[in-house]
DNA sequence: TTTGTAATTTAGGCTCTGTTAATATTGGAG
DNA sequence: CTCCAATATTAACAGAGCCTAAATTACAAA
């Protein structure tokens, strides 16, 4: 009868460990204790706890002193919250009037109830989108994501034209900020100049419109490079 | 600047508790272990555990070996996940198009992860509803309740005309079964009929359809009496 | 009044997920 | 090569929420 393929159900831990770890692992290759625990604001020790369930689960791999890797079981999990996040996330935005700086944590905590149906159901209502408000790519239902080849606004030359891709969804009052200064995810704009020492970036807005980004926020700005200015 | 009125933020189990112990009471003035144990599927022991803590927390009063009751605080949550419960059922039906049976399941889970804000958000976008799905009263935000006064089909007499105004939603197999006799909430039809020793009931529904339905059902259906028929 | 049965609570134990304090390992600076 | 600081793990503990088995209480029948 049981083929060996049960409804895992992991609790909201396990879920939030697992898309945390995926998370760290696109940036570079490996995800280390500190990082997990300072992404889920945990203590190390817990971390080093939990890590030790989840090997034991199957769900990642660790090597001791030396970070932790999922398994392609861990990253299917992964992928399927990343994609209830964002869905979640669209849906809110879309559907019922949400701004994109508060859909995050309505997100975190709903993404661990809802069904599979239920984000098939807003997929559809939505039309199945590919991205989320913040513009990150959302994983199709078999765990398949664009990963774009985007680059920090903090590191685009001066005299660049570039549309701005992607937006760090993690703090709502960086959100607030960055659209108060006209940014929004598919908006075009030229980079100007900037300043040394991690100084700030001035652009040129459509309508000409002139901003300062400091280079914090100008890090979490994920563009892709149009074009040349001349001269 | 504390002034004591802080976000409580209760664990899920405790929010089902207090849920079932307010269902529970609206029947008969107050809760008994064995009920509680009954409706939340867990063992005696297990809700003595937690009446305790609940106790203590000030959200119930607890005589032991007799029974328990919710305090205001008490009250005002379990209103407030009924709330929750109502609304969410009634958004997955009206705007995801789930069906009257399937809602349940879903709205249980979901009603623990919502935000305030995002029920009076599904509300506003349904224009405030006064009834879920399945004929249930919507707790208004600040906890008021209609508490109407129906009678369970089962112990209507024979000869009347009568309005289906409500049906317990706890079994999805059961719901789909009554959908099946085509009876909805807000269907008018004539009691025709009763066997006696809990026999069924039978119905004449719009169209001159007759239907029987058995005892069990026949509790579960909570109707008003309208008018009464003629010879 | 006694007594049996059902309901309830207490006792003791388990898992999960977190904590802090102490210990161990790693990797780089000197 | 040695030693220090950063990073990670282990040890010991805690609380929520569940369990089963044993003890207690309530209540109604005899
Ligand atoms: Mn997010
Ligand atoms: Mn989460
Ligand atoms: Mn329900
Ligand atoms: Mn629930």
């Amino acid at each position: 009868m049981n083929t060996g393929t049960k409804k895992p159900g992991y609790s909201r831990s396990t879920e939030d460990y697992l898309k945390a770890i995926y998370e760290l692992e696109s940036l570079g290759g490996s995800a280390q204790t500190s990082a997990i625990a300072e992404v889920l604001d945990i203590a190390p020790p817990s971390v080093s706890g939990m890590v030790k369930r989840l090997s034991e689960s199957g769900l990642l791999e660790h090597v001791p002193y030396r970070g932790v890797q999922l398994t392609r079981a861990g990253r299917r999990t992964a992928l399927k919250m990343v994609r209830r996040h964002r869905i979640l996330e669209t849906y809110l935005t879309s559907k019922l009037g949400y701004d994109w700086d508060s859909v995050h944590d309505e997100a975190e905590r709903l993404e661990h109830a809802v069904s599979d149906e239920l984000i098939e159901r807003m997929a559809m209502a939505l039309g199945n989108p590919r991205y989320d408000p913040h513009g990150a790519p959302i994983p199709t239902k078999d765990g398949e994501i664009e990963e774009p080849d985007l680059v920090p606004l903090a590191d685009v030359p001066v005299g660049k034209t570039v549309e701005l891709r992607m937006v760090s969804d993690k703090d709502s009052e960086r959100l607030r900020f960055i659209a108060s200064l006209g940014l929004r995810v598919g908006v075009v704009f030229e980079t100007m100049a900037r300043q040394p020492f991690r100084g700030p970036i001035t652009i040129r807005l459509p309508g000409s419109k002139i901003q300062v980004v400091g280079n914090e926020l100008a890090q979490l700005l994920y563009c892709v490079i149009r074009g040349q200015e001349v001269g």
